[in-house]
DNA sequence: TTGTACGCGTTATCAG
DNA sequence: CTGATAACGCGTACAA
């Protein structure tokens, strides 16, 4: 009988009803050596009988050691960029052993700190987090602290595990794809500056032109796009410009500005020359060049770092870049 | 000074610093009365130095009502569908002050079920399960169950509370639709017939058929497509069929289906109608038209029942319908 | 206003 | 092979 009518039974439960002492049952339940067979069978019929499962919670705060989840924070997970990386880190998580806590920031930087916070309560074993903005020292201070990596951005006011992609490479390459068809007035459709991936994006665009001695294109540059509804708006402004000012050519510079973008031009007889940073389901269909990194890679191999550190590796701060691509598509290739 | 060096502070340790009890340090945590001021100040500042940090798992195993967590089992994150569906249950739960542990079952009935009892295990609140077919009657039984509401598909061998599309009902809009542009040659390709939402939308299908007094067209229903490049082959297999056999419209049954087909269609000079079941992100500028529900909904919707039941809510299994509405934006118009 | 004793469900220690 | 007992970190009941 259960000490209390309709709780979850316990292993003492378990052991009444067994006639055994609650250390035996521990040990069948934890496949430990040292049992007769009869009286592990007699403790198994009567784990089936009152239908007994493990408290986990009460296990891991047992030994201390591991709570067998993994926290994940990162930006939106209905973004398709961040849901392959959810996607990755799962799988990497499952094939530990770990369960994985998820939760959306939505460029909040207080969201962030809360949610790291609520995760080590938690205890999760480790970190892996797609950082906001804002100081990220409070991740790596307090005792007994747990691995950390950070994904797609690098933490601020400290160096720490991270997982970068080829930003600034990336956005260079679409550019210098642009200028060999021809094209001289590239404009480019971003995110908010504030943030480092558009901000190396950026960098890349300028460093692009300026290698090809194009003059100062800031008329063109449109950043703080946040939304695929913002982005589309910028585009549609880019292509009312007199024609003299007017791109040739457009870069956007992550997966909503580019649906902004394909918005904005869809149904005009004339359009400009395009290519996304990103790539996107359906992109091959609408024919659509992009800069192409692997978001699954990104989670895959922020996953490793921190099982590494939990396996005890030490060491400076690890630093991954993962490569970005260009894929022509036909977007792309269009003559100025 | 810590118990054991290195190891994560505990209140005990912040109550030896402030030279207060246990119990003084638990009151100032948790914000509760009867605390001078000066001993929570001195309680306050002893937090900050040691960085303490309390231990939800030491908190929630003692007064052994709630974990914080609700746990949600899902066919892939990685799939939009079902990413939407995440970012709603998210929502839900963190202004319901809950965390969420999120896993992918993918079609695997076994994983489904050591998803589910790992989660049981790790005592969340209440599950929210997206099935993927055997038998769960696991989920009711068991003394000091947990409130689990099922997504998308119902539970089998079971009646449980639940939240599903009009899976039938929005599979025959779309035959009606493409009937009364005149085809009566409609194909259908869809994913494996055992997964619940297709045997529906394959009804409804041949409910829009039947009710028009359209003969037989089971040549051209193309069942047990799981991926999309299998929808591709498929279509393209009835493209090729002899032109009087060949279907003059293709109903694709979910969002994988329909970019197959895409695949499979572009290039094409002479296009079948195509209608899609579930929306996706730029069917606007692909002018793809499709029977849209409300994936966000369908989660909300779900998280509502699951916290129903944890306030207490008793009475029979409740069951909820999202709506699916035909949306039409060019390909399903097309003449026959 | 503050403190003591005990219990949550499990694992670890050490005896029998 | 098996079992009594302590301990993990915290909250609750009750006393001081």
């Amino acid at each position: 009988m259960s000490s209390r009518a309709n709780a979850r039974p316990t292993m003492r439960d378990v052991a009444q009803v067994a006639g055994v002492s609650l250390k035996t049952v521990s040990r069948v339940i934890n496949g430990e050596a040292g049992v007769a067979d009869p009286t592990a069978a007699r403790v198994a019929r009567a784990i089936a009988a009152i239908g007994f499962q493990r408290n986990d919670l009460a296990a891991s705060l047992r030994h201390g050691r591991s709570s067998g989840t993994l926290g994940l924070v990162i930006e939106d997970v209905a973004n398709p960029f961040y849901s392959v990386i959810a996607q990755a880190v799962e799988s990497a998580a499952r094939a530990r052993g770990l369960m994985l806590i998820t939760a959306s920031a939505r460029e909040d930087p207080h969201r962030e700190h809360e949610l790291v916070a609520a995760m080590l309560r938690r205890r999760v074993d480790a970190l892996l987090i797609v950082p906001v903005g804002g100081d990220h020292r409070y991740v790596a201070q307090g005792a007994g602290r747990v691995p950390a990596v950070f994904l797609d951005r690098p933490p601020e006011q400290v160096d720490a595990d991270r997982v970068l992609i080829e930003n600034a490479a990336g956005a260079r390459r679409a550019v210098e794809h642009l200028l060999e068809h021809g094209h001289e007035r590239i404009a480019v459709v971003s995110d908010a500056p504030e943030l480092y991936t558009t901000r190396e994006r950026l960098a890349g665009y300028r460093a692009g032109l300026r290698a090809a001695s194009v003059g100062d294109r800031s008329a063109l540059v449109r950043a703080g796009n946040r939304t695929a509804v913002q982005a589309q708006v910028a585009v549609t402004e880019l292509l009312t410009l007199p024609p003299r000012e007017r791109p040739t050519a457009i870069l956007t510079a992550n997966n909503r500005n580019t649906v902004g973008a394909l918005r904005a031009l869809a149904g005009r007889r004339r359009r400009p020359s395009l290519v996304g940073f990103d790539d996107f389901e359906l992109a091959d269909v609408l024919g659509v060049t992009v800069v192409r990194s692997d978001p699954a890679l990104l989670g895959a191999s922020a996953a490793r770092l921190a099982f590494g550190r939990l396996d005890g590796e030490d060491g400076p701060p690890r630093h991954l870049e993962v490569p970005a691509e260009l894929v022509a598509r036909g977007s792309g290739e269009l003559a100025a």
